[in-house]
DNA sequence: AGCAGTAGCTTGTACCTACAAGTGGGCCGC
DNA sequence: GCGGCCCACTTGTAGGTACAAGCTACTGCT
């Protein structure tokens, strides 16, 4: 079912979180590897390279294989869906919602999700909770083939992405833009904090599969509660730092009803 | 001297940001590639991994690979190098140092950095400005080996890290840590702003290609001068979503002294 | 003892074959 | 006309060979 290089690249991650090979030390050479696992050099080095990108192991020509960190269990599906997360970190989450209506894409909706002025979109304001206590806004514009499917979502207790991947929508690639912004009033309301606080803004836009876009969101933490973390190196920067939030998306995200 | 597969992997990236293939258009199959460049599908796809590792391109067993978005020039050197990237914006990057000492780790520093306690490390803080304007604060701990080289650097002008790199320290792997404070009165005062804006912190650790620690720096953008972005994917999510930043290095984090 | 040169090991690059798994369009029958 | 089936095409996986480039530890010379 899984691929060999899948399963010889989990066995490598075990071995370097249970302590087999801690970090600092040096990893079997890919000849040792490959005989050991039965499986031919090519083999070892995908598995290797995917250690790689998580900045597990670093590696260098002529010299055997460094472990840097020990793996992160954490996937791409806990990063998007706040519930999955919150229960992977071992909380309980839960949903408040605040809207949740069909209207007109506002511009900047219709530039992030590829669709033309005036186009529905299924626009949802929630405040995601860890156990009980507020620490997320979440402002999103679905597009319709995904926001329709919203009717038969319990909002205030399930997983709006867990439910859509059961109905044959697949996130599969996400862009992230990261920057901090005070807490508005309304924002404040929301979260039951002061106003003024700083808050981690992170905006996003999903796509399917093939690249089409299914939503943009808007969520804003409060900042001593959640932080993001990258790994990148020469090889893999996947981070880009980005002059300052245009003025009219900074205009634009200020208010319920804008973003 | 480069590999061919990052020579195609270039001119792929430069086809796709020049409009041969826009972003929704599908790419043509490994083969017809692989005979127009004249190499092997193994290169082919050797160089079509990094694209689709830079969130560029997304691919389909059975279905030809879909363009996502048009490539990003960024690199990891102008993402360590706040040099580097402001010029690379068109902004000239200044420096202005606050505080350059020889002292012992605290705490903190120790852990991240892997030296024992009381080990020394070079301790800057240093404003950064983007054509004048500051932007942030940059509180930087480097081991000693690459810390007494900055004796050698101009560092109202001079980039760090382009310098230590021609005195063979070479940072190739970081971690980063990201989350919104509100700014102190000690970093209104350096960032000429109103005290409690909300500032992008940004912790990192970068290391050696060897995975040995080389600095732990705890940066503060104004927020509405800088943000991040990361493209990620089903396949490929290098970034991670934490609870809470801990109470230690929250406090630690607060003074200039502290970090 | 100390140093330089080298031989062997290790990773990187490039090529190849073969087959599996999944997509999509065209053809055929109804 | 329309729906279902099938086949050609495309990407994914797994194996192999050969050689290049760079590191390390050892040998042997001074």
């Amino acid at each position: 079912m899984t691929a060999l290089y899948q399963d010889v690249a989990l066995r490598l991650r075990r071995a370097i979180s249970d302590g087999t090979y801690p970090p600092g030390s040096q990893l079997p050479s890919e000849h040792e590897l490959a005989e050991w696992f039965g499986v031919a050099r090519s083999t070892i080095r995908h598995a290797l390279a995917m250690l790689g990108e998580d900045g597990v192991v670093a590696s260098h020509r002529g010299a055997r294989r460094t472990v840097l960190a020990v793996p992160r269990l954490q996937n791409f599906g806990e990063l998007r869906s706040f519930s999955l997360w919150a229960r992977s970190i071992g909380a309980e989450p839960s949903g408040r919602v605040e809207l949740l209506e069909r209207r007109a894409a506002t511009e900047v909706q219709a530039r992030e999700l590829g669709l033309s002025a005036d186009d529905p979109v299924i626009y949802v304001v929630r405040v995601r909770l860890l156990d009980g206590k507020p620490v997320m806004i979440e402002r999103t514009a679905y597009v319709e083939r995904a926001g329709l499917l919203l009717s038969f979502v319990d909002l205030e207790r399930e997983s709006i992405s867990e439910r859509l991947e059961e109905h044959g929508i697949v996130f599969a690639h996400a862009e992230h833009t990261i920057d901090a912004v005070n807490a508005t009033p309304d924002d404040a309301r929301l979260l039951a904090i002061e106003p003024g606080l700083a808050l981690l803004r992170e905006r996003r836009r999903a796509t399917d599969p093939r690249g089409q876009a299914l939503e943009w969101s808007e969520d804003r933490y409060v900042g001593d509660a959640v932080a993001f973390t990258i790994r990148n190196s020469i090889a893999l920067s996947p981070l880009v730092r980005d002059r300052a939030a245009t003025p009219e998306t900074a205009a634009a995200s200020t208010t319920n009803s804008g973003n």
